[in-house]
RNA sequence: GCCGGCGUAGCUCAAUGGUAGAGCAACGGUUUCGUAAACCGUAGGUCGGAGGUUCAACUCCUCUCGCCGGCUCCA
């Protein structure tokens, strides 16, 4: 007999050789059905799997993450066989579980278009009502080799060259065999056969390798339950419904066009008025946070470049030289090697540090055009970019400012949720990076320590450093739960000793001081771009372009309605009064809805007698009549507090 | 950059080798209206651009620009 503990503790005793299906059933009937896999010791494996030692059992099932990504790799599985079923001379690439869903990669002569994606999943119903057992199975290399071999699948063939496992293991469902770790579930019928659905196909370089040939990668997405599938298919709506690629459009903020360029934004009127309240809002915070605001060039001599390393290490992101009077200048990428010229301009004392310079700088990279994306990746953007400067005895308590200072920033966007990770270098390629062990130790120590000061919670991303220092980012979760990197807070070993910086200290000698980049926002045009999607271009008050519209119910009341904007505009607030002939309230309403302007003020006959306004939100909420002096307490309240509506 | 898809009026979309069309927006007029679209009319297009095939090209071919989904990279 052998003894399992369960997760809640409690022990069960078995013959030895049970398999976890039956583990399960011991627990309970319903349990069982559920199953999908299970946790041995905290290693996963499938439900056939028999123990023969006491262990640690946990039961999962597709509820849990794990029980998911082995739903998700079945599906992925059956997908394969289906394309295999339907076409010939296919060649099996990885076909693994992801986020929400699964892909699997083919080397097939055939185009696949969308509508073969109908097809493909008609022929994996049909496996699923076949009801094929999954078995697993290990092989040697060897043999496993001549499997591959022999069903012509040379793609697996690698992949079993790169394994450092004694045996291979197979699963196979039908005639179905495919090289995978797993595991999988005990049958194809346990997919829901109305759950699941293919979403797109797209080109995969084999192993993500440009030099490599290029595959079809199918994407697609499986649940439990059909209503499971519909939310998950409704959130992917919502997503597409909130595109900031649409909403620039339509809510005439920002465009694109062809004649000027790709990846080159035209911020309109409305945008552009958003962009100055963002950038008044960001200045006013730094100089209240003991920043000082600069301004640098946009091209700078090739020498420079040198010197930075930029030509070294980032020319594939640099646009061509320009030449002028004999001289190569470049555009520059970013505003690092600037903000040195400023410090390197005299003698620095110790007294003057931390320097804390910030600069909205925009920056001109070359992004690869099947890169682009709306605002969100673009070739010409600007950074909240910032460089500390400061003595090494200055930084635990910079970095520390630094991260509150970023967090409030954000927060005061309507921000609340973030993810923090710190990225480290990795230990066992030192070589790989510039400066000195010890101060990458030093370095490492002070974020750490910045960070569990304020009891953050956070990520440790071993290996993710870039070569010149350590770095702290500050990921944002929006209104559809989606996480973004914004903030990026970056030591740099590198530049201080390139450019030679140096401050005298009190010992009177020359010291090397310590250099933090930073950028919070990220890029302005990205972070626009966030806003869009977070608020579904319905902005907070403080932030819209256009704060009050004045409807008129009649032509009689256009006066009135004049009135009422210009006494808003006199207290500042950004009003329109659409007077224009022949339209009826209804249809000034819709409009002021589909703009998404906070506050309607519809003013009629009543109105006009009473001198009052009667109050109508874009959330269709109707606040009745209102005498205007309060209406004009109610948004500057709503503007000073930064709240939605 | 690469693979696949797409590009028709300001916007959203029709038209499968034979005279380019609708709704909204714009403009003109009528209507003066109470919380999401009043009514009538007018105008608007070298069909992304260049070249080619054809008696004839929005439609087929080549190149090019841009956009979309991915690969890769990252703000």
């Amino acid at each position: 007999m052998i003894q399992l503990v369960l997760p809640d503790g409690n022990k069960k005793e078995f013959k030895a050789g049970v398999s976890l299906y039956e583990v399960a059933q011991a627990i309970g009937p319903g349990l069982a059905k559920a199953a999908v896999g299970a946790l041995v010791d905290g290693e996963l494996h499938d439900l056939r799997e028999r123990v023969y030692k006491n262990c640690a059992i946990n039961i999962i099932t597709t509820s849990s993450p794990q029980g998911r990504e082995i739903l998700c790799h079945t599906t992925a599985h059956i997908m394969a066989q289906a394309v295999k079923n339907l076409f010939h001379a296919v060649k099996l690439g990885i076909g693994p579980a992801i986020t929400d869903g699964f892909y699997y990669d083919f080397d097939l002569p055939r185009r696949l278009s969308s509508s073969d994606l109908e097809k493909i999943s008609e022929e994996m119903r049909r496996i699923i009502a076949d009801d094929l057992s999954i078995e697993r199975w290990e092989k040697s290399r060897e043999e496993a080799k001549e499997i591959m071999q022999e069903r012509g699948e040379e793609l697996k063939l690698e992949l079993i060259d790169e394994l450092d496992t004694e045996t291979v293991t197979f699963y196979q469902q039908g005639d179905f065999i495919d090289l995978c770790r797993g595991p999988h579930l005990p049958s194809t019928s346990y997919v829901n056969p109305n759950a699941f659905k293919l979403i797109s196909v797209a080109g995969a370089y084999w192993k993500g390798d440009e030099s490599r040939p290029m595959l079809q990668r199918i994407y697609g997405t499986v649940w439990n339950k059909k209503t499971e599938l519909d939310t998950h298919l409704e959130r992917l709506a919502e997503i597409e419904r909130r595109d900031h690629r649409k909403l620039i459009k339509e809510l005439d903020l920002v465009s694109f066009n062809d004649e000027g360029g790709a990846g080159l934004a035209y911020w309109h009127p409305k945008g552009g008025r958003m962009r100055v309240l963002i950038e008044d809002y960001w200045r006013k915070l730094h100089y209240e946070g003991g920043y000082e605001i600069i301004f640098t060039p946009h091209i700078g001599r090739a020498q420079l470049w040198e010197t930075s390393g930029h030509l070294d290490f980032y020319r594939d992101g640099m646009y061509s030289p320009m030449e002028i009077e004999g001289q190569d200048y470049y555009i520059k990428p970013m505003n690092c090697p600037f903000h040195v010229m400023i410090y390197n301009s005299r003698t620095r004392s110790y007294r003057e540090l931390p320097l804390r310079w910030a600069e909205l700088g925009t920056v001109y990279r070359y992004e690869r055009s099947g890169t682009l994306h709306g605002m969100l990746r673009v070739r010409g953007f600007t950074q909240d970019d910032a460089h500390i400067i400061c003595t090494p005895e200055q930084i635990d308590e910079e970095i520390l400012r630094v991260l509150e200072f970023s967090l409030n920033l954000l927060r005061g966007f309507g921000f609340t949720k973030f993810k923090i990770e710190l990225s480290v270098r990795n230990p066992k390629t030192p070589e790989k990076y510039a400066g000195e062990d010890l101060m990458w130790e030093e370095a490492e120590a002070s974020l750490v320590k910045a960070l569990e000061a304020k009891n953050f919670s956070y990520h440790r991303m071993e290996g993710e450093a870039v070569f010149y220092g350590p770095k702290i980012d500050i990921k944002i979760e929006d209104a559809l739960g989606r996480t973004w990197q914004c903030t990026t807070i970056q030591f740099d070993f590198n530049i201080p000793g390139r450019f030679d910086m140096m401050y005298i200290g009190e010992d009177g000698k020359e010291h090397r001081p310590y250099m933090v980049h930073r950028a919070l926002l990220g890029s302005i045009e990205r972070f626009y771009a966030l806003l869009v999607e977070h608020y579904n271009g319905a902005f907070p008050v403080w932030l819209s372009p256009l704060q009050v519209v004045v409807l008129p119910v009649s032509q009689d009341n256009s006066g009135y309605a004049q009135s009422i904007a210009q006494q808003l505009r006199a207290v500042g607030i950004r009003v329109e009064a659409r007077t224009e002939r022949g339209r009826t309230i209804n249809y000034l309403i819709r409009q002021a809805q589909l703009e998404k302007i906070p506050y309607m003020l519809v003013v009629g006959k009543r109105e006009e007698e009473q001198g009052t306004v009667a109050v109508r939100l874009r959330t269709e909420e109707d606040l009745g009549p209102c005498r205007l002096d309060q209406f004009i307490e109610l948004i500057t309240e709503k503007i000073t507090r930064k709240e939605l509506i």
